[in-house]
RNA sequence: GCGCCUGUAGCUCAACCGGAUAGAGCAACAGCCUUCUAAGCUGUAGGUUACAGGUUCGAUUCCUGUCAGGCGCACCA
């Protein structure tokens, strides 16, 4: 199909592509090179449904003034395409604004228009189809099994499994990962920590040596090991119980964590175990490290310096070269590290995202040089860094450690706020900005919370929908059977704003994914949100006016259409009643 | 010392590859429930976008510098 035939922003870029071309042929324009075409929403009242500032950006290319461009263009435009009866006759006006913009009004139609798409869409609506769908994997949280997940890995949660189902809906394949740090020296001080009050348990007066886990579920987890084990551990070198003790705690933290996070809602695809990068799968053939070593070497990226092997990360905008083989002959943590990428690149993957807090910002250079160093493509890794969170109580800060175990976790956070608040807190900013989390406020203040707002729009519009229901309205074939004049009576200014707010919706869901911003769809709910409000407060939905309850259930059964579908994304329920 | 992120209303944050009059929520103040859910609504007030330059027809946005805050700079993981 002719694109031209479409309706919208797209059809409108090459509406005016033509026209430009047109009119440079015909000579009234006469440069050669070729903006991008965009058109925007005009924020003010009176500019248009869209805008564009191609004459403003073709002044310079052009050596004319951007009126005199926007009169060439518009000129074009009226001839070829927005005659009445014409295919484009959506466009009902276009006008000449300010320095230049020029300014297209459509129809009424055009926006009914869009609540019939809403409702033959449904979920849909807002979801894309990529033509070329890419095979994406985020890694995420990725904390270490040391201890519960504290708040600060909520963060990472929800931006990673919003960012996810936000890259789904646009028509990726979409794969989360989790990478488990299962091994080194903390799983070591890990099984110390837990031997050491388990025989606490019995008695012994024991310092905790410097850098322990102090937290309390240590000693949780030592009194499971005691009420199953008895006293079997007290006898013998530590050495020789170590490992049980070590791979106890282990299995114990890595179960909560696995709970809170399916509590939080997030479904990985796959734990990885750091320990598969060391392991030869078969005889013949070597580790992942030893595979990724082999490949560095095969590019000549490795060389040895002080009885260490390094890697020239330098050669791709590290700021110096790195070690992947110590002179003792251990493998540094880089080394695991290049080993998982290239694992990871090698499942075959277009795209790999990871998600880190900024506390590891400065490793992100090395790691997308070492990328590059095996020959893969840059574009293809990116790292999202999360400004950390600072957890405040009553509005001071509260000084968070794994080692001295003062730290709150996500299973209280979730308990206290709910799972739905917690989320779409750390939701609501942008994740470049550090995130203040006051957990009094969180905790104790559900009306402060925004996540309500939305919700609470949601549920209102059901209940009007039952409210109808009730009345001996058939809500669903009233829907079903409308057509495009049967939307004539939603005339009111705060209606039509309400229609060309929800055709929205699937243009920022589009910007959302490609610029990895997940903030934006809760930015857009509250608006929405804040908009059916008002919609509500002013003008009853059900009235003996037939004509217009209809038309007016259609709209708010669009609204709710477009709610759940942007919470959605966000991971976040959409209750039918609160 | 070097690098990354941030600096927008009293507070927490938005602002669509640089566009028209910089927007919300909270807090403050003044109001609105015998009608579809008051977890709601209406109104008032609040700004030299940290500061100084530069690029541009146009800058919160890009560049340079200064200041302030956060984070990071291992043959640790």
């Amino acid at each position: 199909m002719d694109k031209r035939e479409g309706r919208g922003k797209d059809t409108l870029a090459l509406i005016l592509l033509e026209t430009l071309t047109e009119c440079r042929s015909q000579g009234t324009l006469n440069g050669a090179e070729v903006p991008s075409i965009l058109l925007e929403t005009p924020k003010h009242e009176g500019q248009g449904d869209f805008a564009t500032t191609l004459a403003l950006s073709l002044a310079k290319i052009e050596k004319k003034s951007p009126q005199e461009i926007a009169r060439a263009l518009v000129a074009g435009l009226e001839n070829k395409w927005c005659w009445p009866g014409s295919k484009t006759s959506w466009i009902e006006k276009i006008e000449i604004a300010g320095p230049g913009y020029i300014n297209f009004f459509l129809s009424a139609d055009y926006w009914l228009q869009t609540l019939l798409d809403i409702h033959s869409q449904q979920a849909d609506f807002g979801r894309f189809q990529s033509p070329k769908p890419q095979k994406i994997q985020i890694e995420f949280v990725s904390a270490n099994p040391t201890g519960p997940l504290h708040v600060a890995s909520g963060r990472a949660a929800a931006l990673g499994d919003a960012l996810a189902r936000l890259l789904e809906a646009v028509g990726h394949r979409v794969d989360r990962e989790y990478y488990l740090n299962d091994m080194g020296a903390q799983m070591t001080l890990l099984g110390r920590s837990t031997y050491l009050r388990y025989r606490e348990l019995f008695g012994e007066a024991l310092a905790l040596p410097e850098g322990s886990y102090q937290g309390q579920y240590i000693i949780e987890i030592a009194e499971a090991i005691k009420k199953s084990a008895g006293d079997r551990y007290l006898q013998g070198p530590e050495s020789e119980h170590l490992p049980f003790f070590t791979q106890y705690s282990f299995e114990t933290i890595i179960s909560w964590i696995k709970k809170d996070i399916s509590d939080f809602g997030v479904d990985f695809n796959h734990w990885f175990s750091e320990k598969e990068i060391h392991e030869k799968k078969e005889v013949l053939e070597g580790s992942e490290v030893s595979k990724a070593l082999a490949l560095l070497k095969s590019k000549k990226m490795l060389y040895s310096k002080d009885g260490a092997t390094w890697i020239a990360t330098t050669q791709f905008g590290d700021d110096k070269d790195r070690v992947v083989i110590r002179s003792n002959g251990a493998l540094t943590y880089f080394a695991s590290d290049i080993a998982y990428h290239r694992n990871k690149f090698e499942r075959g993957y277009d795209r790999l995202i990871n998600i880190w807090g900024a506390d590891h910002h400065g490793y992100v250079p090395r790691v997308k040089a070492a990328a590059v160093a095996m020959g893969y493509k840059s574009e293809r890794l990116t790292v999202l860094i999360h400004q950390l969170v600072n957890l405040l109580r009553d509005g001071k800060a509260v000084k968070m450690s794994k080692r001295a175990g003062s730290f709150v976790t996500l299973r209280e956070v979730m308990n206290e706020v709910g799972v739905d608040a917690t989320r779409f807190f750390f939701l609501m900013r942008r994740s470049d900005t550090t995130l203040d989390f006051d957990l009094e406020l969180a905790k104790k203040a559900s009306s402060e919370n925004p996540v309500y707002y939305v919700q609470y729009a949601y549920a209102r519009l059901c209940s009007i929908t039952r409210v109808a229901e009730g009345k001996k309205v058939d809500v669903g074939a009233v829907i079903r059977e409308t057509k495009i004049e049967d939307l004539v009576p939603l005339s009111l200014p705060e209606e039509q704003a309400l229609i060309k707010q929800l055709a929205q919706y699937p243009d920022l869901v589009r910007s959302a994914a490609e610029a990895l911003e997940p903030h934006r769809l809760t930015f857009y709910l509250q608006t929405l949100a804040g908009m059916l409000h008002r919609y509500y407060f002013n003008c009853r939905i059900i009235t003996d006016d037939q004509a217009q309850t209809k038309a007016r259930l259609v709209l708010i059964s669009a609204i709710r259409i477009v709610l759940k579908n942007g919470l959605d994304i966000l991971g976040i329920s959409a209750p039918e009643q609160m």
